[in-house]
DNA sequence: CTCTTCACTCTCCACAGTCA
DNA sequence: TGACTGTGGAGAGTGAAGAG
């Protein structure tokens, strides 16, 4: 195809003023054929200028086709046939995937190119003919460029063709409507325009920008070399989209849907990333942000991480003005991507499509004659276009047969333009409502998401009490069946002890039979290790430190955790008897409510079978773990309790087995309560091992307390006093049995 | 060289299904 | 009914590689 005098009309839903997008429509004014040319063309010209580009440019104009992955909207599918025909005299060849580029054509317009072709019978077969028939009837024609006949054939021609264009045009802008998220909820893989938007600031960016767009295809094969990354635009994107859906993310189990519908938004901004590299993606980004935040990162104080105040915005809870007006430039970032800007302004040439007015398409497209000359450029090589000016040149001349000619086609074009400026002009009255739409939306969510922080606050402020009435039991309680007076230390705020405030029956069932827990001050600080109460207030600290704030969370505290193997361990002789195991879960759910962990009978039995579960795997599979591994900090306890034969269910003799440990005749794990434990401790982390030397010595004080007999029979006390409690418990006394020795 | 990002693995949780 | 297994999603940790 030869490239000369083009007016070209993007194809492509790209409409880029700057820089003509890779399809153009180039009509040449010698041979009177209409032919799209793309840089990705497999034309020996442009191909030897592509590689003269960086592989990820060449790339790029790839993805200037439709998306491998794409399939058609269901409306455009009707148009396909008519699409055949335009694209079967393309010189461009479409994706191998989709030889038929889905372009919707409007009814109208088919019309008229059906009256056309009626009229134009005899160049409607040249219209069917493949490029190179094309080529070689230019060349036909303009050895008989003087008969009057054939101009006269050729310039209708022109017009039907012409008509074409303006049809795919058309179709293409529609098509930008749909890949700007206004084609229907039901389009979902918007074919890429190059996956990632364009660079507001600059279209000449926009070469080098969008290493990314081979993300679909790269993603499956595994790790990509780098051109996957993410502009520094289609982050602040993904951050957005993910903080105006963080209720949303909070509110739901199931984040999957959640992040399919923020791939969506993102691709409606015209970046196209699957829902798994959007999730990865802003964990990476938290991940980051979090490490920066703890100065973890090379940056002392974090704060210079680019994206910072974003997500500082959404975790930080608190925005300052600056993070606002940051968040605001996110806003005016998103809104301009949206292609929202102010009606009627005149965007920069570099800006992308959704913004540009008419005329400055009709710009791209009368100096389209020169500008594939700059597209080509980057490594074009002055000698290949000076030729190709030459060529071009010589071929004007040639077809200055006749000016009625160019008269003709400049009104043709003319009346192109002026249905692209009046369909520029609806588009962006429709881009303007849907702003003004998403603004009004946005509004409501933000009064929405105030009136949900008030909820929460409120919420809040009743979990304290609720924790503090709690306390103060807990610690009359321990007062009273240690008969020593407690001194708590003073915690400035209270952190949030457990995921759901503790039940409220057990704390009713606490206040009702500690009428007075009057907290006091006189007596001498008991040890650290001899309340729940410090051993709750330790977990939090623990807990907190290890994940700042999610109350959503269902991850196990570790402290939770050993908690939970301490109040089953205890009880696993009743385990063992016959019967119903569901009371027994029931209990130690209770007795983990009277330490502060809400969990119901399921969830305890749950993990319980999980970390038992997983540490006879990581047994079985011999699996050296590291004497300070932050992970399972539960496996030193487990390890223990199966070394010493407290667990010893008949998989448990298993895991102990697999431990290679001799299983020892088992005495309630209470007759080897410290030792054992301070061993425990021993091999885990300090944190764990402080947790551990607080919790047998708390459980005990309550056991204690319970099988005393003072008459406290708490929802801590009923539990642990239970008569079928094989978990009896005395200070330092050796178990006989598995009888309480009440 | 440091910072940043990507992509992978590991661990944990929760649910469903099967079997005794 | 309880024990056990399989599976998928979520989140954290981490090494490698790109970017500056």
């Amino acid at each position: 195809m030869q490239n000369t005098g083009q007016y070209g009309v993007s194809d492509s839903p790209q409409f880029v003023v700057g820089r003509p997008p890779p399809h153009i429509f180039a009509i040449s004014h010698d041979n009177m054929s209409i032919s799209t040319s793309s840089a990705g063309h497999p034309l020996p010209g442009h191909h030897q200028q592509q590689h003269h580009l960086p592989h990820h440019l060449q790339a790029q104009h790839h993805h200037y086709g439709p998306h491998p992955g794409h399939q058609p909207h269901p409306s455009l599918q009707a148009h396909q046939q008519i699409h055949q025909t335009q694209s079967s005299h393309a010189t461009h060849a479409p994706h191998p995937q989709h030889p038929q580029f889905p372009l919707a054509q409007h009814p109208q317009a088919q019309q008229q190119q059906q009256q056309q072709q009626q009229q134009q019978q005899p160049a409607q077969a040249h219209v069917s003919s493949t490029h190179q028939d094309v080529a070689q009837h230019q060349q036909h024609q303009q050895a008989q460029q003087q008969k009057q006949q054939q101009a006269q054939q050729q310039a209708q021609q022109i017009a039907q063709q012409a008509q074409q264009a303006q049809q795919q045009a058309q179709q293409a802008q529609q098509q930008m409507v749909q890949q700007l998220g206004l084609g229907g909820p039901d389009s979902p893989e918007v074919p890429s325009p190059g996956v990632s938007r364009p660079s507001p600031t600059n279209y000449s960016q926009q070469q080098i920008v969008n290493p990314a767009q081979d993300d679909d295809g790269l993603e499956e094969e595994g790790r990509s070399t780098g051109g996957n990354r993410w502009p520094r635009q289609e982050t602040l994107a993904l951050i957005k989209i993910r903080s105006d859906m963080d209720a949303n993310f909070r509110d739901s189990g199931l984040k999957g849907p959640l992040w399919e519908d923020v791939s969506k938004k993102l691709a409606e901004l015209g970046y196209s990333r699957s829902a798994k590299k959007c999730k990865e993606k802003f964990e990476n980004v938290h991940k980051y942000y979090k490490k920066t935040k703890d100065g973890r990162a090379g940056r002392q104080d974090g704060k210079s991480y680019r994206f910072f105040s974003q997500l500082e915005a959404l975790y930080g809870g608190q925005q300052t003005s600056a993070q606002l007006e940051s968040n605001a430039a996110v806003v005016a970032a998103a809104n301009l991507l949206t292609g929202s800007a102010i009606p009627g302004k005149v965007v920069n040439e570099d800006y992308n499509v959704s913004t540009q007015r008419p005329s400055e398409v009709s710009t791209g497209v009368t100096l389209s004659e020169s500008s594939e000359d700059d597209y080509d450029e980057p490594g074009g090589g002055e000698a290949d276009n000076q030729e190709k000016s030459s060529k071009k040149r010589k071929r004007m001349e040639g077809g200055k047969s006749g000016t009625s000619k160019l008269d003709f086609f400049e009104s043709l074009m003319k009346n192109l333009m002026d249905k692209q400026e009046s369909m520029q002009r609806k588009f962006l009255e429709f881009m303007e409502r849907r702003e003004q739409d998403r603004q009004v939306w946005e509004e409501a969510w933000r009064r929405q998401e105030m009136t949900r922080l008030a909820r929460e606050h409120e919420l809040r402020a009743q979990e304290q009490a609720l924790a503090a009435t709690r306390d103060a039991a807990l610690v009359a309680f321990l007062q009273k069946v240690t008969g020593q007076t407690l001194q708590l230390p003073q915690f400035p705020t209270r952190p949030p002890v457990v995921a759901v405030p503790p039940s409220i029956d057990s704390v009713v069932a606490a206040q009702k039979h500690q009428p007075t827990p009057p907290p006091t001050t006189s007596a001498p600080a008991v040890p650290p290790t001899t309340t729940s109460q410090q051993l709750v207030v330790s977990n939090v600290d623990d807990h907190d430190k290890d994940s700042p704030i999610d109350p959503n969370s269902k991850r196990w505290p570790k402290p939770e955790v050993l908690t939970l193997i301490k109040l089953r361990s205890d009880m696993e002789t009743r385990f063992q008897e016959a019967g119903p195991k569901g009371p027994l879960w029931e209990e130690i759910s209770q007795g983990m409510a009277c330490l502060g962990y809400n969990r119901n009978q399921k969830r305890c039995k749950e993990k319980w079978e999980n970390i038992n579960k997983y540490f006879r795997k990581t047994k079985e599979s011999n699996k050296k773990r590291p004497e300070n591994a932050k992970t399972c900090p539960y496996f030193h306890q487990l390890e223990v309790l199966y070394r010493q034969g407290v667990l010893g269910t008949p998989s448990n003799k298993q895991a102990a087995k697999a431990a290679d440990s001799p299983a020892r005749d088992f005495v309630d794990h209470q007759a080897v309560p410290l030792a054992h434990r301070t061993e425990a401790a021993a091999g885990a982390k300090a944190g764990d091992s402080e947790m551990l030397k607080m919790l047998p010595a708390a459980a005990e004080a309550v056991q204690n307390a319970a099988s005393s007999g003072n008459g406290t029979p708490s929802a801590a006390a009923h539990f642990f006093s239970s008569p079928e409690n094989g978990s009896s418990a005395e200070r330092g006394g050796p178990k006989q049995g598995s009888e309480p020795s009440l």
